[in-house]
DNA sequence: CTAGAAGCTGACATTGACGTCAGAGGCAAG
DNA sequence: CTTGCCTCTGACGTCAATGTCAGCTTCTAG
């Protein structure tokens, strides 16, 4: 499988692809001409990388946790599942936070509808609030 | 209140606070000399807004939304609305890649620990997962 | 064999939310 | 008046993941 096939099976862009190697995060074998050959395994690697990616991880964080994704080892599994726990904790708070700021769009989305019957109905209140 | 005091009260950096005007995201009045002055209500306002990046909105799309907060009028209010569903569609669904990759994480980190037990019980068992 | 699609490397461009610096002016305290 | 801190505008730097282009090579279909 060469790159393109990849890059189109995974969804990213063939440069992305070369990125991601670029950056460690992915290997490949390449053809006696040079190319970058590719097993079927190599799609979920790079759809698992961009969903990591999606959490907010930098392509550096990624690369400090995929070793220990790919050999298991004594020195590297303390260190990762270290990294891991961290992310984990920066993946909770900003979840909780995006469900704060989703509380409060939906508070003012509440605001706005109310005025909006409001003014359709022609009453002019003392909601001094916004929207 | 000057600009140093509200960024520090915000905080946020003097850079961004211009930055935020400069984007339209917040007015000042200014001295007879030029210098942007700030009521109490801007240190929420400045809150308001970094919620919103947090929230992964761009400045344009804040910008949209922003008129609807300030001036509740039968013609924003549409547009308005509709942008906050867009917004709030997309944050759901944000949040909900969030905690799929943080289960992906947990399940790694699961198989890391397991992996780990065994190891050191001097077990190398067929558990052929990674980490 | 040959045209065109696809790959390679290397480098510069882009986008967004700032950081940072330069040069000039404002403002309160001693 | 001076010292030192704050502010102003304007412009360039940054960082990270990609886009894009150039110039060249390799593979594939006819």
């Amino acid at each position: 499988m060469r790159i393109g096939d990849l890059a189109a099976r995974a969804g990213v862009s063939v440069r992305s692809v070369r990125y991601y190697e670029e950056q460690g995060l992915l290997t490949s074998v390449r053809s006696p001409r040079g190319q970058r050959l590719y097993g079927d395994a190599e799609v979920e690697r790079v759809r698992f990388v961009q969903r990591l990616y999606a959490a907010g991880l930098s392509s550096r964080t990624i690369a400090e946790l995929l070793p220990c994704v790919d050999s298991p080892s004594r020195e590297n599994s303390d260190a990762a599942m270290e990294r891991m726990l961290q992310e984990r904790a920066r993946l909770s708070q900003h979840i909780d936070d995006l469900i704060q700021t989703r509380d409060t769009l939906d508070r003012l989305m509440a605001v706005a509808a109310e005025h909006h019957a409001l003014q359709a109905a022609g009453t002019s209140s003392a909601t001094h609030s916004t929207c």
